[in-house]
DNA sequence: CTATGGACCTGAATGC
DNA sequence: TGCATTCAGGTCCATA
């Protein structure tokens, strides 16, 4: 579930549940991608100041240091009143003056890591290197332009990268693909500035579109249980290999880029 | 420096 | 029905 929009829409719905918090409780489970970086007991009694993301990188600022939380592949956060029944892939809970912050994540690629101080490790070795935010003012179509230069391999595994622009997973990467009517394959540094320009646009646009979507998760998010939003995601190519193109009616090709897999259209789609 | 493949971990879906 | 294999929304790290 977490692509940039799945994160950005729990980062707006913590936001309006846990601002001004103050950390009572922390209980964690099984060992999650990195260790917490410091005791539970050294966070109570601190109080949430913002919530910022960075990435899929969702930032708490405390009133002293940071938890940088990362959703990874199958992570998923709730508020909820009450203690609950605890699943067993509820790794993260924190305890606060209004409602428990729970992280259930099955896969545990997620992690929750602490830093004082974000200029030091691992935090920043975590963030740095990330590109640029896509609702930023330095997402550009030139300098896009420009940083896709840069790389010669496959545009789609360079937008999966992050190296240029965050927060476009697998499933927008081929969305975005298609609505720029570029093939995945294509060479990231081959590309015209008219097609980048587009792509560029297509990004934004199939970002934009999926929070707004999430945003029926938020209502659920908000919920007292917490319950998964099941917001749909009508993709045009993702996961519809064999399925007719809603463009042209050819059928939706699926091939693998760097182990992942890629859905685009062979006619609408070209070098 | 860039590019590629493996690793991490569990559950659901598929295949025999 | 049971068991093995494949695949899944991410990204760090070692290696070439």
């Amino acid at each position: 579930m977490p692509e940039l929009p799945e994160v950005e829409v729990t980062r707006r719905g913590l936001t309006t549940l846990l601002i001004g918090a103050q950390i009572l409780q922390l209980k964690l489970g099984k060992p999650l991608r990195w260790p917490l970086g410091v005791a539970c007991q050294t966070l109570v009694g601190r109080r949430i100041q913002a919530i910022d993301r960075r990435g899929k990188y969702l930032l708490l600022r405390l009133d002293e240091g940071v938890l940088l939380i990362h959703l990874g592949m199958s992570g998923h956060l709730t508020v909820t009143a009450e203690p609950a029944a605890g699943s067993r892939h509820d790794h993260f809970e924190m305890q606060t003056s209004q409602g428990i912050l729970r992280l259930h994540d099955p896969r545990r690629f997620g992690a929750v890591v602490y830093s004082s101080d974000l200029q030091h490790d691992p935090a920043l070795k975590l963030l740095s290197g990330l590109g640029v935010e896509p609702f930023s003012a330095d997402f550009e179509p030139a300098a896009f332009h420009a940083a896709l230069k840069k790389h010669r391999a496959a545009i789609k595994s360079v937008l999966l990268s992050g190296k240029v622009v965050v927060g476009v997973g697998n499933i927008y990467a081929s969305e975005a693909l298609f609505a720029a009517r570029i093939h995945p394959a294509t060479p990231a540094g081959r590309l015209s500035s008219v097609r980048s320009n587009r792509l560029h646009a297509a990004i934004l646009q199939v970002l934009e579109q999926a929070i707004a979507q999430g945003g029926s998760s938020l209502r659920d998010f908000a919920d007292a249980l917490g319950q998964d939003g099941h917001f749909q995601l009508h993709a045009s190519v993702y996961g519809r290999a064999g399925q007719p193109c809603k463009h042209c009616g050819r059928p939706i090709r699926m091939m693998v880029q760097g182990q992942r897999s890629t859905y685009y259209c062979p006619r609408c789609q070209r070098w």
